[in-house]
RNA sequence: GCCCCUGUGGCGGAAUUGGUAGACGCGCCUGACUCAAAAUCAGGUGGCCGCAAGGUCGUGCUGGUUCGAGUCCGGCCAGGGGCACCA
């Protein structure tokens, strides 16, 4: 670092401040390069698979290359690397990989808005976040980097589509998506805005089309049962896993259909139910716009017809679907009611019933299901309430607006009547099981769920081939092992709208593996989230060519003992990778049931808005904040306009709340930013990013500087031999430091990361103020020595998962020459956390009314007698007998009068 | 709409899981050092009453369980995440 020549004319002698501070002040854009420097050179973060001491396997959610890592990343990955330093230096072999996500829309987005091909775009951006990742100090393996993009991952995913095929976990079958009419092509979720496609503007309509799936549905009570065995999972994570695969008991009843209103001859409808209870309360009949009989009823009639086609204008997105008004057509089909002949039932078709689910048609029973009595109130066909609460007179009993689901006794029923909903359920099963229509039951019992089969086909370039040939002889036709991969072609155009990879001029057109004769490929790609749910395999052994894995390395690592990321995955991506754990399971491509043993879902990175008098949104760096508190005020840098601080949100390209990590990097250093990313919020919630905190974070790094600089020089002499006594203020300093360690340790391994730094804190400010004590007694003896080095060197090794570079540089001035970042854990001395005495808070009726000194091992009856002494006790008392006391060991003492 | 989470000083949060609410940090106030500023250091900092000792209220709102509730239970309010083709 130099000063400008000049700014204060030219020095003869040292200048006092200036020159103590060059002196004093850590310099991290010097420093942190140099020890990342010595730590590649060294090899200390490659984790070899040969490596005889216990695993242990770290891994963060890895990143989407979109060109700039962002502070989320910086959180993320600050997080898994203080796990991995400290389980390192707790003696295991780590593995912590790193790779790229890389397939998706993104890329060809980009191809399309600047023509810059999808390949070229990935790996350039690749190319900068690898270096901003390594910028930070990370604690990476990178020699086991992988990217999914490339042709030496995405071969082994073809491999395992083909085995998971042959296993009969692959099926083919029709699926809507949204259909962009303007543009010819597929729409994701995310481009329909408003039920119009993002680009074109046009009313997006549902279109039916054959797509790969993989049966994750034959899985899903495995899938919901293991759920109880992942004891490090959030409990919030597993009750959404839960509440997602969707385990639900009913009855499948079978209604026959008054055959004169019948399109062609029907005899009888299906419908799945979790409360046949509520038979007698049947209103009508529903079924999916996409159930056959719909259809069938909509060829015979034109506005039943128009109704459908309009329902599949909707979306497929779940929420529109359920937040949609719900709609109905009559199809003039009667069904009629299994316990009385003469009861008949209107059969609608409904939007808000979903063919995926079920039978894809319900019996509506509106007092008790809120959907079926808005559609009734709508329809005016009325509702009569079968369930009455506890405490309701039934006669009076009646259901408007708000359909009732709770417990309660059976009414207007017939033989249900006064039974329990669960009894009723039975007796219902019971009664229709024993009858039979045709050669089956009218009704069985079944086990339903939520959770629908996973497609994977996409309509896109950027993604992984499905290795499969269509033969119009042969027809569908696996492409043999010996020819993976099957390769994206790289001469591309993205100047049309629809599949770059149907409309190329070759690559689609190829010899059928078994008759030669002319076929053509697949030209869909796969979900990316298929990309993500081996990775964690892949990164035990990314360099063996033959096979996606090495049976041995990824039995021996996995399943990960620590996985981190963020709270939206929380469903999708950890449900896909427990499946194909299990598909590669029976593949034989891994051992274990479940690939994540610890899971930690992360907060997200939030920030202040700023935004100018026309609404548009200003980005942080270009703003200027004055005042404190409700007297802030911003102005816009460049031109001294007013601007309105708005709400903090999650940082966001659209709202231009986010804040570069290289810019902080560069000026404050990577061990800062780290440092700030782990104080203050607790992991699993949303940190806000202010600049005020940062500054906070830097000067704390400075003073933990000149404390081990101050310490050292105290240090310096100390006897090499642990002395016999020490002192009072000696042992005081040594209790500070063990205790300061045992928290730590224990912290960590809680990622209760946000109280680390706390007790870090409170120990360095124990430390200063044992060092200023020490320096106004004069003189330092040996024992206070020995403890102020065993203090240094704890401290060091606390922060060092968290700020590794000043670590280093400050374990170096303390004269260690080894490298802290490949230390072992120190070891707290446990009679050092043990007090002799005990403050306890003493309470009157739960008031805290004074605090009494005991010894550590005071019987109760000692304790209730030194209290009932207390003044503060006695006048608390007024005079009266307590009517008894109550000890609680080690925490209070409560007197109740 | 359905599922899930969160709510504590001016701010971020801690609280050994039912036992002293506000640790630690940020900000702010006062002082020291300085010609001055920055940096650094020392002290203070939940509200109200009080010179003080101390008292009293206080963990989104509301009711309950308990000797004792931020923590457990019921009802509400507010903010956020997910909803199957964003990753």
């Amino acid at each position: 670092m130099s000063f400008p020549a000049g700014r204060r004319g030219p020095r003869t002698a040292p200048n006092t401040a200036d020159e103590l501070d060059m002196q004093e002040r850590y310099n991290a854009q010097e420093a942190e390069p140099r020890w990342r420097k010595v730590w590649d050179e060294q090899g200390i973060f490659s984790s070899p698979n040969s490596d005889p001491r216990p695993k242990y396997y770290v891994l963060e959610m890895f990143p989407y290359p979109s060109g700039r890592i962002h502070m989320g990343h910086v959180r993320n990955y600050t997080m898994g690397d203080v796990v991995a330093r400290y389980k390192r230096a707790m003696g295991f072999n780590v593995l912590h990989p790193m790779g790229w996500d890389a397939f998706g829309m993104p890329a060809e987005n980009a191809a399309m808005a600047n023509k810059v091909h999808p390949k070229e775009w990935t790996y350039a951006n690749i190319a900068a976040m690898r270096a901003q990742l390594k910028s930070m100090g990370l604690s990476l393996d990178w020699s086991r980097e992988i990217a999914t993009c490339d042709p030496s991952y995405y071969k082994h995913q073809q491999r395992m589509f083909l085995d998971f095929l042959k296993a009969g976990l692959v099926e083919r079958k029709q699926s809507k998506v949204n259909w962009d009419p303007v543009d010819q092509t597929v729409l994701a979720n995310e481009q329909v805005i408003d039920g119009r496609g993002w680009r074109s503007g046009a009313l997006v309509e549902q279109r039916e089309l054959t797509q790969w799936f993989f049966k994750i549905s034959d899985f899903a009570e495995d899938l919901l049962d293991a759920i109880d065995t992942l004891e490090r999972w959030p409990d919030k994570v597993r009750l959404m896993q839960r509440n997602w695969i969707g385990r639900s008991e009913g009855l499948l009843v079978r209604f026959a259909l008054d055959p004169r209103t019948v399109p062609n001859g029907e005899s009888e409808l299906e419908i799945f139910t979790t409360r046949p209870d509520t038979l007698f309360g049947a209103k009508f009949m529903a079924l999916s716009p996409d159930h056959p009989l719909a259809a069938a009823a909509a060829a015979k009639n034109p506005a039943l017809a128009a109704f459908i086609a309009e329902c599949k204008r909707q979306g497929t997105a779940q929420e529109i679907i359920d937040k949609a008004e719900k709609q109905g057509f009559d199809t003039g089909i009667r069904a009629i009611h299994p316990f009385d002949p003469a009861w008949h039932l209107p059969v609608y078709v409904a939007n808000f019933i979903l063919m995926d689910y079920g039978t894809g048609a319900i019996f509506g029973c509106p007092a008790h299901d809120q959907r079926d009595l808005d559609f009734v109130n709508k329809y005016n066909l009325g509702n009569i309430p079968v369930v009455c609460p506890e405490g309701q007179d039934p006669k009076t009993f009646v259901i408007t607006d708000t359909a009732y689901d709770g417990p309660g006794r059976m009414i207007n029923s017939r033989f249900l009547d006064g039974m329990t909903i669960e009894q009723a359920k039975e007796e219902v099963a019971k009664r229709l099981e024993k009858e039979t229509r045709g050669n089956a039951p009218v009704a069985e019992r079944q086990i339903n769920y939520r959770l629908r089969d996973w497609g994977i086909s996409r309509q896109r370039y950027w993604g992984c081939p499905i290795p499969i040939i269509h033969c119009e002889a042969c027809g569908v036709v696996p492409v043999p092992v010996k020819d993976l991969p099957v390769r994206l072609p790289d001469d591309i155009e993205f100047d049309k709208p629809g599949n770059p990879l149907d409309r190329h001029p070759t690559w689609k057109h190829v010899a059928c593996p078994q008759c030669g004769g002319p076929a053509r490929r697949e030209t869909d790609t796969m979900d990316t989230f298929v990309d993500s749910s081996w990775y964690f395999a892949r990164f035990t052994d990314p360099w063996i060519e033959t096979a996606p894995t090495d049976r041995d390395m990824v039995d021996e690592w996995l399943p990960v003992d620590q996985y981190i990321g963020g709270i939206e995955h929380a469903i999708l991506h950890l449900l896909y990778s427990r499946f194909f754990t299990r598909a590669m399971k029976i593949t034989g491509h891994a051992g274990m049931e479940e690939p994540f043993d610890g899971l930690f879902t992360q907060g997200m990175v939030v920030h202040e808005t700023y935004q100018k008098a026309d609404g548009t949104y200003v980005t942080p760096a270009e703003v200027r904040i004055e005042g404190a508190d409700d007297q802030r005020r911003a102005t816009l840098i460049a031109t001294g306009e007013p601007i309105t601080i708005g709400g903090i949100e999650k940082m966001s390209k659209s709202k231009r709340n986010t804040v570069d990590p290289d810019e902080i990097i560069t000026t404050y250093g990577a061990d800062t930013a780290r440092w700030f990313m782990l104080s203050d919020s607790p992991p699993e919630r949303d940190v806000n990013w202010t600049e005020d905190r940062v500054q906070g974070a830097a000067r704390f790094l400075q003073r933990l500087w000149r404390l081990v600089r101050d310490a050292s020089q105290v240090s310096k002499d100390a006897p090499a031999e642990r002395p016999q006594e020490f002192g009072e203020p000696a042992m005081a300093l040594r209790k500070a430091a063990h205790r300061a360690l045992s928290r730590v340790s224990q912290e960590i391994a809680r990622l209760h990361f946000n109280v680390c730094v706390a007790h870090i804190y409170e120990f360095a400010n124990a430390f200063g103020e044992a060092l200023d004590d020490a320096a106004a007694r004069g003189g330092v003896t040996p024992d206070f020595a020995y403890a102020a080095r065993e203090a240094a060197d704890i401290l060091v090794q606390l922060f060092a998962p968290m700020m590794p570079h000043l670590a280093e540089e400050c374990w170096a001035a303390l004269g260690h020459k080894t490298l802290v970042s490949v230390q072992p854990w120190p070891e707290v001395e446990a009679e050092l956390l043990v007090e002799t005495t005990i403050t306890l808070p003493v309470q009157v009726n739960g008031k805290k009314r004074a605090d009494v000194t005991v010894a550590r091992n005071a019987a109760n009856a000692e304790i209730e007698a030194a209290v009932l002494t207390l003044d503060a006790v006695r006048k608390a008392l007024d005079g009266k007998t307590p009517k008894k006391v109550i000890v609680v060991p080690q925490r209070i003492v409560n007197v109740v009068a």
